[in-house]
DNA sequence: GCACAAGCGGACCGCCCGGTCCGTCTTTTC
DNA sequence: GAAAAGACGGACCGGGCGGTCCGCTTGTGC
C-alpha cells in the first residue's frame, strides 16, 4: 500500500501514513466502519494527532480504503475473465469472489451494503469493471434479457446479506454457493426477460452527492 | 399498540407507555435503530426519565418494537396464504410484503439486515411463520429440492438489500419486482436441487446469545 | 377530601469519539 | 553540525448519547 503526493512527504511522515492505511485496513476488516480513530492509530504506532495531520478527517480515511477496494474489484474481474469453460463462469467468479471479500472484511460489507456512500468516479469504476465481467455471459446469450450492470452490483449486495444474516455472524462457507447458486439462476437466460427496471447505483450516487452539497 | 403488565400501570403510566411505543416505531422507521432515546422521548410527549423507567435501556424497547415486527410477520404469511392462483403465490405475496416493510420501515429493515440480534423466541416466531408461507409451494413440488425455511428467510434479507442500495437511498417501486423475480426464479423448481447447506438462523441466534452471556 | 404511592421531567453524570493545540523531537539542508 | 522546517504525540476540548437523581405533581383508595 503505497501513497504517492503532489507534495513530497518527509521520509518518516511517509512510513507513517503508510503503516495507518494498513492498520486502518485491518480494523476496519475486523470491526467494521465504526472502529474508532485512535484504535487505529494505536494499531499503527502513531498518535492521533497523526493520524489527522494526513486524513483531514475519518472520513477521508474510509474513502482512502474504499479505494482500495475499488482496485481490488477490477482486479477481481480480471482475473475472473480468464475462466471461460462456460458463459457464466466469469460472473459468477466474480460474484464469489465478492461474496469471500465481504466476508472476510466487514468495512467491504458495510460499504457494499448500507452504510456508506461513496464517491462518485469510484462507483463509475466499479460499474465499468462490472459491465466487462458480465461482457461474455451476455455476449452468449446467457443472461436473461434486460440484465445491466447495475443488476449484477445489486447481486454483490444481495450475497453479501445472505451471508451476514445478523450482527456478529458469517454463514459457513459451505452455505454460500446455495445463494450464490439461486441468483446465478435467478439471473441466467431460460428464465425470459427480467420485468422492472433495472438499479441504476450511479445516477444514485450522483443524486445523493448532490443533495448532500 | 397495546401493552399489558402484570403490575397494572397507573392510567396516565400506561397512556404513555403505549406513546412511547407508537413514538419509537415511527422514529424508527424513519431515522433507524440509531435514532436517540431522547428523541423519542420527545416526539412521545414524555420526558427522558419517563422513558427509562418504562424500559430498563433502550435495547429493551428495540425489542418490544421488534416483538411488534414478528407479529406484522405472522399476519403477512396469513394474508399471503389466502392467495392460492399458484403455487408460488403465498410465497410471492409474503416477500413482496417483505419488501415493502423494509422500504418503509428503516429500522426493520436494519433488524431483518445485519444491525441487531433478535431474542430467540422471536426468530422461533418468524421462522414458523416462514415455513408456514413456503407450504403450499413445496406440497405443489413448485420449490427446489432443499429449499428451507432458513433459505426464505435469507431471501428476505437479500431482497432488503437489493432495495436498499446504501445509506439514504431507497429504490425505486418499479425495480422491485425485477430482484424479487430473479430470487423467485432461482428458487423454484426447475432448477433442479439446490447445492450447499441451508442457513439456520435459529441456531446462529442461539449461538450468538450464547456467547453474549 | 386527604394522604400517599406512583408518576413525572429537567438537570445532571460519565463515557466515548472526532477533532485540535502546543511543547518536543527528527529530518533535511547548507 | 547547526538551524529551520516539518513531524510527532499526549493532553485537551466539545458534543452527543445512554442512563440516573431528585424535587415536584397527579392519580387512587379509603
Amino acid at each position: 500500500m503505497n501513497v504517492s503526493n503532489a507534495f513530497p512527504l518527509r521520509a518518516d511522515a511517509q512510513r507513517n501514513l503508510e503503516r495507518i492505511l494498513v492498520a486502518a485496513r485491518e480494523a476496519f476488516a475486523e470491526g467494521g466502519l465504526d472502529v474508532g480513530v485512535e484504535e487505529i492509530a494505536r494499531r499503527a504506532g502513531v498518535g492521533k494527532a497523526t493520524f489527522f495531520r494526513r486524513f483531514p478527517t475519518k472520513e477521508a480515511l474510509v474513502h482512502a480504503v474504499y479505494e482500495g477496494f475499488v482496485v481490488e474489484v477490477e482486479e477481481a474481474v480480471d482475473r475472473a475473465l480468464q475462466e471461460d469453460d462456460e458463459p457464466l463462469a466469469a460472473l459468477r467468479a466474480f460474484l464469489r469472489h465478492s461474496m469471500t471479500t465481504q466476508a472476510g472484511n466487514k468495512a467491504f460489507f458495510e460499504a457494499v451494503a448500507a452504510r456508506f456512500v461513496p464517491p462518485v468516479e469510484m462507483t463509475d469504476r466499479v460499474m465499468e469493471a462490472v459491465a466487462r465481467v458480465m461482457a461474455p455471459a451476455e455476449a452468449a446469450g446467457a443472461l436473461r434479457e434486460g440484465v445491466e450492470a447495475g443488476d449484477i452490483s445489486t447481486a454483490t449486495k444481495m450475497l453479501g446479506a445472505a451471508i451476514r444474516p445478523m450482527e456478529g455472524l458469517l454463514l459457513p462457507e459451505a452455505a454460500w454457493d446455495r445463494y450464490l447458486d439461486v441468483v446465478i439462476c435467478g439471473l441466467s437466460a431460460d428464465q425470459g426477460p427480467l420485468p422492472g427496471v433495472a438499479a441504476d447505483p450511479c445516477a444514485m450516487v450522483r443524486e445523493v452527492s448532490a443533495k448532500s452539497v
